[in-house]
DNA sequence: CATAATTAATTAACATGGTTAACTATTTTC
DNA sequence: GAAAATAGTTAACCATGTTAATTAATTATG
């Protein structure tokens, strides 16, 4: 009945990759007491400039639960509880802006900050060995290959 | 503090993508009144053999929960309740194997084969847009670098 | 061959991550 | 100064996932 087609295998392909990186993703986050979830968000907040939110949006100010509602693609609600366990873990601190006192100010504190670079270490690790087997042309290739993709998909509405 | 780096990039990018596909993933789906979790049980039932999990386990009689929990990588308790739904919707049904009373073989019922194939065309007008600006050699390309990946993870344990 | 171990599936209780809708408070706009 | 917009929270909810315990059937073994 269905046959073999190679967009259809393209697009397994990424999610196979996807669900793997993030199994793993898990595994090492739950080493250091949070979930993956959490840890997009204090690279967030530590401004990871290979985060692709941040190459349309440079941030001066710390960031607003709105901007990272944006940057993940979720409720600004769901932001509030994922934050709410950072906070509760002395991670990140809520500041009032003084400008406006609807926003607040979100930044990652002393442990915060410590442990994100405790866990770049171990990515970069991760990462030096997954990767070992490809040039730095073959990575530029692959993310030009998904920058047009993404382009694809934010110009043309593909949803009718 | 942190500082741009191809090897995180490319994982940034893969997760943006894979994230982008879900939503637009959800948006078919949703047209068709199931979730994309239940429509990728319907396609390891139509046994689409782009499927990757498929290359390796070439299957002959219809599939078990036990499968599809493998091929999906959840466990079986959750199967067992994505399943519940498809069989209240009258997609799927349950046969116990006549050899082996524990277990229990699935299909899709007429009106499950007629939903992926209605979705089927959805799929393949999607695709064909999203990668109309790539050749073949590039989709091969790009799913080669998937593979490669793929086989670090599984030959070696990168999470210590 | 009877018992122990394994396998397949289910159920129950729970966590997490996501949603929308309604609400409060503040700032902007006109 | 009233209406509209913005930022955030809360509540109620759903989908997806987990583990642990249970049932039933099959396979292995002493």
């Amino acid at each position: 009945m269905l046959k073999k087609n190679l967009n259809a295998s393209v697009i397994f392909h990424v999610i196979k990759l996807s669900e793997t990186w993030k199994r793993n993703g898990d595994a090492i986050t739950q080493q250091f007491g949070i979930t993956t979830q959490q840890w997009l968000i204090l690279l967030l907040l530590a401004k990871d400039p290979n985060i692709l939110y941040f190459k349309e949006n440079p941030q001066e100010k710390p960031m607003m639960a709105k901007e990272l509602a944006e940057a993940m693609n979720v409720s600004r609600a769901n932001i509030t509880n994922l934050l709410n366990v950072l906070i509760r873990k002395k991670l990140v601190v809520q500041l009032e802006d003084i400008h406006d006192k609807r926003r607040k100010r979100l930044s990652l504190t002393e442990a915060g900050k410590k442990l994100v670079e405790k866990m770049e270490f171990v990515r970069q690790e991760y990462n030096k060995r997954l990767f070992a087997k490809f040039s730095k042309a073959d990575k530029l290739q692959f993310t030009q290959f998904i920058d047009t993709c993404l382009q694809a998909m934010r110009h043309d509405n593909l949803v009718k």
